[in-house]
Parts: C-alpha cells; structure tokens; sequence
DNA sequence: GAGTGGTCTAGACCACGCA
DNA sequence: GCGTGGTCTAGACCACTCT
C-alpha cells in the first residue's frame, strides 16, 4: 500500500515510512498536534494512513532520534515541548570548569527595531525592506559578567516581540509557546578574537582580552531559519563543550 | 530464543538485539574482524546465533548509527575504516571562513617519551609510574602557520611510537592500521586564551593574542582513552564549527 | 542468477502507566 | 485491565552488486 502513488520500479523511490515520516512532520510543524501533545497512536495511525504498525514505528522512531517527538513506553508518542532542562543543555553547551553545567542568567536587555543589514537578510532569507528586532543583552554566572550576546530575529515572523518585556531568559521556550515556533537545529562558527570596547565594557575586561565569538543560525522543524546570535563569551572559569561521536 | 538466559520478569532485563549488538561489538574491537572486512551476513549471523534476521538487523542498525560499521546494499556490513575524507571531517570540525573545508598540514614535529603527568595519568587512566609520548607539532593552511597541538598517548600502549618518523598527518588512521586502535569518539572543551611565549612564536603572533584553546579526550569503541590533545589554533581565517542537532 | 542489505507486513508477547 | 510503546519473530518482496 503506497501513499503517493509509485510505479514498482523508478528511480526517484521513497520509502512508505519516509513518506508517513515526512507527513507526519508536516502535520507537527503546521501545529496540527501542538507541542506537549500526544499523537494518535501506532494502531490508530497504522488505520488511518492504510500502512502497518511497522511502518508508522519505524516513522515515528526517525523523528524521535531527531528529537522532534519524545515516546513514553505505555503513555504515548509526544510532540517535543521545549523545557527549561532539556533545551537548556541541548543549545548552550556551557561549563564550568569545574564540570558543573553553565547556566548564565539575563540582568541587562534592550530590544530594538530597526531594518536589516545585508548579511542578516542573508541568512534569515529575508527581503531587502525587511526589518528585524535586534536583543543585545548581558549574562551573569555567580554574579559575574560572563557573556554578551546579540540576537537578531525577523520583526514580520515574531510580531509584536518588543511588547514582551522583559524577555526569558531561554528564547527557544518563548518562541515555541508565543509563536509556535519550535528550533530543532542550529549550526555555529566558534572563534577566538579579542575583546572590542563595547564587549570589554560589557564582561568588565580590557580591550583586546580574549574572549570567545560563538555565531549561531538557529532553525525551525522544516530547516528555515530563524534566529541569528552573535555571542561573546568570557572562558575564564568556564568553556564550550563538544561531543564527536 | 535468548542468549544469556533470563527469566521472563526480571527487572534487569536486557532486549535481546543490544545483547548481540554488545557481543558484535566485544568481536569487533578485539580484533575478530579487522576493519574494511566485511561481517557475515545478517541470515549467517542470525542462524548462528539462533535469533531472527529481524533482530541481528537491529543490532547492526545501531552499530551503524555510531559509525563503528558500515553498511553497503548488495555488498555486506564492514567494519568501518579510518579513511582521509572520513575521519578528517568527523574529527577535525575546521573551515576557512569562506566555507572550505580546511586541512590544514604538519610542517614540524617532535616526539619525546617522558613520565606522565598527574593530569594526563588521571584522564588517560594510567598507572603512576606510567610513561606517555607527547607529540608536539605545527600545523599550516595556504603556508601560514594555524595550529599548534600536542598530543600525549600512553607509551605502553603505542609501543615503538617514535620509531615511526615522521608520523602522519592524520594519526588516527595510524592508529588503527599499525596497532588496531580505532578511535571513536571525543569530547572537546573549547576556551579562548591569549597566547604565551611558545604557542605565539609557532603561530606568528604576539603574546598575548586571542587564540581558540581545544582539550580533546578521544575514545577506543569500548570507550577508553588513548589520546589527550592541547590545540591552539589562530581563528584569522578560519573557524571551528559546530551542528547542534 | 545468487547473495546482500532494505522495506513492509502481520501477529505474538512483554513492559509500562494509569485508572 | 486496558491501552500504550517495546521486543521478537517469520516470511515476502524490492533494490543493489557482482559474476
């Protein structure tokens, strides 16, 4: 039993469990099942799709290794909420030295609107007359300055963005339930540079100190993007951790 | 049907497809098949074993999933080889910042054997009076210096290392052909420094100039330590990237 | 054509969560 | 006790590779 109809031999094949795969993404990412939500189960979406068990599991297992649904064996398949711990350690992979996990928290934030530079329209795919809300905001770890970060976001996607003050302290979580916008992956470009007067002022260091330059492009279910971060990090007491596997 | 004999209630209860994915694994990394050979097949493995091809499949499923075979349609499952294209882009996450990827290549090395440091003897889980060969060495992109790493492995381990002059550019290929050590994993913490008096000299820079410091662990299959690598590297043209998945 | 992994099915039984 | 996902099986057929 096919969905898109296929004939038994070309080349451009796709199998049945990608194509239930790729639906039910589709039905998740247009919040037909909202966040924190339980899907249909295998049975019940076996029927309904016209395809075996077998197949809506196999389905239903790609999208949890992607972290886009989570199963409870006896509860039930769920859409992926953003949560304080999980999203925390999933996108900030900060420590301490001391093997502790980083969590910085916000004491300064401004928000404003302004049209977009070149690169940001780039990245973000935006048109040329596109405007964004630019966050430029300071984080503390045991009250010290360890972290300036900047973050740009589309002004037509997240409306109204400056009316929320003051911002969360995790976004991803913020963007999900205001928005419906739900980051599942994020590429980075890690640099050291040296401390300009603005970043010196901000982490209380000289200028030209060496700090850490994370550049983060943070994207939705369907890989459109949708936040661009520009973070400076002070690796004094702290760093990034990376896992190669 | 089942391997080590359980009863069917027990709370320690493991599936059936980890145990033969665990004795796969156990034949794997001592050596029963070496690496570019091929496994037997899934039916030979499951009549051997007295379970189904279902559940050998699931096995070798996850054993592919972490890279330590591969599997080819129409050819076989191999145990997975430390090529150039494949390791380098796995282990070493570095671009130019025009999106090339960049390897950079080693002009200056020196290997000396000396006692293990107490750090070293913790994180590679040495005895005390255990020596190690430290490697230290200078890399370039495009004649200009990027990087300067050292290496430390144990000596007992890796006999006669620093008989093998000069060594490979890509060690962990090394590795594998010349004592059958496949490294599979690491983890990495990532800081900016300014760089002292020796790192700055290799790389051409002042002292003091902001340069990326990256401490890599890297793991066996069985997940013990072999390597503990210091890296500086100069970020002017070129970055280290990260997928948060 | 023979042999390999890849897909798909149908059904049995187990482990878990909850009422 | 019921419904959920998790494991395991047996077998059919498809796609790819090599001879």
């Amino acid at each position: 039993m096919t969905i898109t109809e296929q004939s038994p031999d070309r080349p451009g094949f796709t199998p049945l469990y990608q194509q239930v795969r790729d639906l039910l993404l589709s039905r998740i990412s247009t919040g037909a099942w909202r966040p924190a939500e339980a899907l249909p189960s295998e049975h019940a979406l076996a029927a309904a799709l016209g395809v075996s068990q077998g197949t809506v599991r196999k389905a239903l297992d790609s999208l949890a290794a992607e972290k886009l649904v989570e199963r409870r064996q006896g509860k039930g398949t769920f859409v992926t909420l953003h949560t304080q711990e999980s999203t925390q350690f999933r996108f900030f992979k900060l420590t301490f030295d001391s093997g502790e996990r980083a969590l910085p928290l916000c004491k300064e934030s401004t928000i404003t609107r302004r049209p977009a530079k070149d690169d940001e329209q780039k990245f973000l795919g935006l048109l040329s007359l596109a405007e964004v809300f630019a966050i430029t905001r300071n984080r503390f770890a045991e009250d010290r300055p360890v972290l300036r970060e900047t973050i740009i976001v589309s002004a037509e996607l997240l409306q109204k963005l400056d009316t929320h003050q003051p911002l969360p302290n995790t976004l991803y979580m913020f963007y999900q339930a205001e928005y419906g916008i739900s980051i599942a992956s994020a590429s980075e470009r890690i640099k050291a540079v040296g401390a300009d007067k603005d970043v010196a002022h901000a982490l209380s260091v000289e200028v030209g100190a060496p700090v850490l330059l994370v550049e983060r492009v943070a994207f939705d279910l369907t890989r459109r993007p949708i936040e661009l971060r520009k973070s400076f990090y002070l690796t004094d007491s702290l760093h990034y951790t990376v896992n190669l596997g």
